[in-house]
DNA sequence: TCTGGGGTCCTAGGACCC
DNA sequence: TCTGGGGTCCTAGGACCC
């Protein structure tokens, strides 16, 4: 059986480790430039305190309820999400990484009575090591599965664990699963298909397999397959990405061409950072800049850039990213996000050298790889490029900061006696 | 005043090849 | 009136996920 691991309310849990006293107090976790809402306690949750609002627009709720807010610590949530993943890959057979705060796993067992006891053993083990609780949907497949943990969240009982073996159940599940539900069926298919009058899961199951691929292509039909049982839904097992792109959004409104420039040197800088990380390279990049959305006067502009020959170092990716930067860069506006977008990504052991190489390539290397030893030693920006901003983290709002209690010396625990 | 960031896959259509 | 047949590659756009 296939089952799906996933902790419950994230961020807010991660926050609440190192602070007890915030134990059934609401708890919403911020967006980079706490921006928005990305992760609720369920006491927020209960508070009607959407998903992705913007801090402003529920500040009232929050002063009147006493809602505790956090800026996002991915330092301290990558690093949880580290050790449950481990702990979990010690009782498992099989472990696939989904997400931050999710993982498939694959355990030889077929009774449900037998799957509900090792679930239990499982998130106790989880919330004994790691203060974190999680919940478990078993099934013969992967959307199934998906389906079983959020009925295994709803219903409250702890541990929260569901089983869904049997037609029967699986039915059941179905015909109480709504369409906007399903793991795949975002909000314009359900819409699309609440018009055909499919309003749950079982009504999709029931629609005929050419009818499914007209309307929602072959992604559709394995999905509909994959609810029936046959496991075909293919998740795959942390590739190298065909995609690395850094872009942010920036405390204020950027008017002169050095603050832009600074910021992008900076993205292509962690783009090499990333490709190496991953061993490739890259052949071209794309960088783009765009004002403010909200207010008048807009902009955007995207130059895409090739390079000499595939390359990972911070040195040719800055290079080729302040020169596509000055071609779409116009005085006048203000800007309030940028990026840096890696494409054409190649592995970094077939380099297809140019004819016309410099031979920077191997001095670059090494350097490069000087550079992330330190950097991992003593932290992101001990050594940076000289046109790289400075203290890229503090360029950004970031009001809740909690410490990073796991991962930085200085952040550690106090305790007292 | 204030509005996130990082990914994947599929399809249709155009340009091109022989 | 009637206009071949079989491919590949690339890109933009649209859907989805966390």
């Amino acid at each position: 059986m296939i089952g799906l691991i996933d902790c419950n309310n994230f961020y807010a849990s991660c926050e609440r480790i190192f602070r007890p006293d915030l134990e059934g107090r609401p708890i919403v976790v911020l967006s980079n430039n706490d921006g928005c809402v990305i992760a609720r306690s369920l006491e927020a949750k209960a508070l009607g305190i959407p998903m992705g609002s913007p801090l402003f627009k529920c500040r009232e709720i929050i002063e009147k309820h006493n809602v505790k807010v956090f800026s996002a610590n991915f330092a301290l949530y990558g690093d949880i999400s580290n050790r449950i993943m481990n702990i979990t890959n010690e009782m498992v057979q099989k472990l696939e990484i989904y997400s931050i705060d999710e993982a498939f796993i694959e355990v030889p067992l077929k009774d449900e009575t037998e799957l509900v006891e090792f679930g239990a053993k499982l998130i106790k083990r989880i919330k004994q090591c790691t203060g974190v609780t999680v919940s478990i949907g078993f099934a013969p497949s992967k959307s199934l599965a998906k389906m079983g943990n959020k009925i295994a969240k709803k219903t409250m009982k702890f541990p929260q664990v569901c089983v869904l073996s049997d037609e029967d159940n699986r039915d059941q599940a179905l015909k109480n699963t709504a369409i906007e539900d399903v793991w795949g069926i975002g909000r314009q298919y359900s819409k699309k298909l609440r018009g055909l009058g499919v309003d749950n899961a079982f009504d999709f199951t029931r629609l005929g397999d050419s009818f499914v691929t007209k309307h929602l292509s072959v992604v559709g039909l394995r999905l509909k397959r994959d609810l029936l049982g046959e496991d075909i839904i293919i998740t795959a097992d942390l590739p190298k990405r065909k995609n690395i792109s850094d872009t942010r959004t920036f405390d204020y409104d950027y008017s002169s061409y050095d603050e832009v420039r600074e910021r992008v040197v900076s993205f292509a800088a962690q783009i090499g950072r990333k490709l190496r990380q991953q061993s490739s390279n890259c052949s071209s990049l794309i960088v783009f800049v765009m004002s403010n959305r909200f207010k008048s006067n807009r902009y955007f502009n995207s130059s895409c850039i090739q390079l000499a020959e595939p390359t990972n170092s911070n040195i040719a990716l800055a290079e080729a990213a302040e020169k596509a930067l000055k071609t779409i860069f116009r005085e006048g506006f203000t800007y309030k996000k940028a990026g840096v977008l890696a494409c054409d990504i190649s592995d970094a052991n077939a380099l297809q050298t140019s004819l016309f190489s410099d031979n920077t390539a191997e001095r670059d290397a090494n350097l490069m790889q000087a550079i992330d030893i330190i950097n991992s030693k003593y932290g992101r920006h001990s050594i940076v490029l000289a046109s790289q901003d400075k203290q890229s983290e503090w360029k950004m709002n970031q009001n809740y900061l909690s410490p990073r209690y796991t991962t930085v010396i200085d952040d550690i625990i106090t305790a007292k006696l």
